[in-house]
DNA sequence: TGTATTTTTGCAACTTAGTTGCATTAAATT
DNA sequence: AATTTAATGCAACTAAGTTGCAAAAATACA
């Protein structure tokens, strides 16, 4: 338990993922991948990979999903939690490092903070 | 223009917004009118209730969208800037009156915030 | 090795939220 | 009342994501 199997469809939906802290929607992998393995294949990969904490999922503006590579998780501790980021511009998507606090709500037990932040990245806004 | 026609539909559509802060799931919606109205009316009011500030749309967690009242918008001016709250137990979605401040981020430009807190309520903490 | 077991993949069919085109009806203008 | 404009119903469609099942690939183990 806790080892994904680096099988040919793994290893070639990691290399899509660069280190840095750009995203890709699945929508975007299934299409390019689109002759070289099934879709269903590309959504399954990504949950196993995102269950073993090597990618992790959230949703942007037009409600697609979208993966990015964890920094800091594992299998046990999922903890990576910080902004995303959607250029209106050019629909670029990235993770932000930046770090979320819960913020303390009335009468409210809070567990998680989604927050999507959009507008324009540095290229765009330097056109 | 700037003026929503009171039809039927509206006036129904319009009754199940509370005055409060609770959201309606718009496949919710759907469903409590379907034997009243077609469900693109239902899509098509609210569109047209959006675009006059009276409410206002945001994605829950499982990716739906949800409508809440405006409190203080018109069709010119959208400002109704508040994270919203979903409740994992049961499932209530509402609007927290709470406001966000828009975070500076280097080299980028910030225009919305889109802020998702998922926890317990009240009740269902008390449970 | 070779065989049994487990996991992954492809494929087709399905589900569900949301949209579109077009004809009909209702409301507002004149 | 006749004309124009806006709202609605309906059916068909789109697109993201899921499911069941059989085939293929990887792993375990005798
Ligand atoms: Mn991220
Ligand atoms: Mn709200
Ligand atoms: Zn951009
Ligand atoms: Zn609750």
């Amino acid at each position: 338990m806790g080892v994904i199997r680096k099988t040919k469809s793994v290893t070639t939906i990691l290399s899509y993922f660069s280190d840095g802290h750009e995203a890709i929607s699945v929508v975007d992998l299934v299409e390019r991948l689109s002759d070289e393995m099934n879709k269903t294949t590309v959504y399954r990969v990504l949950d196993r990979l995102e269950d073993e904490g090597l990618i992790h999922s959230f949703s942007g503006a037009k409600g697609l999903t979208w993966y990015a590579k964890c920094h800091d998780c594992s299998s046990h501790h999922h903890q990576d939690v910080h902004p995303h980021f959607e250029c209106k511009e050019c629909g670029k998507v990235e993770c932000l490092d930046v770090s979320i606090e819960l913020p303390q709500i009335n009468n409210r037990h809070i567990e998680t903070a989604d927050v999507l932040l959009t507008g324009q990245c540095d290229d765009c806004k330097n056109l």
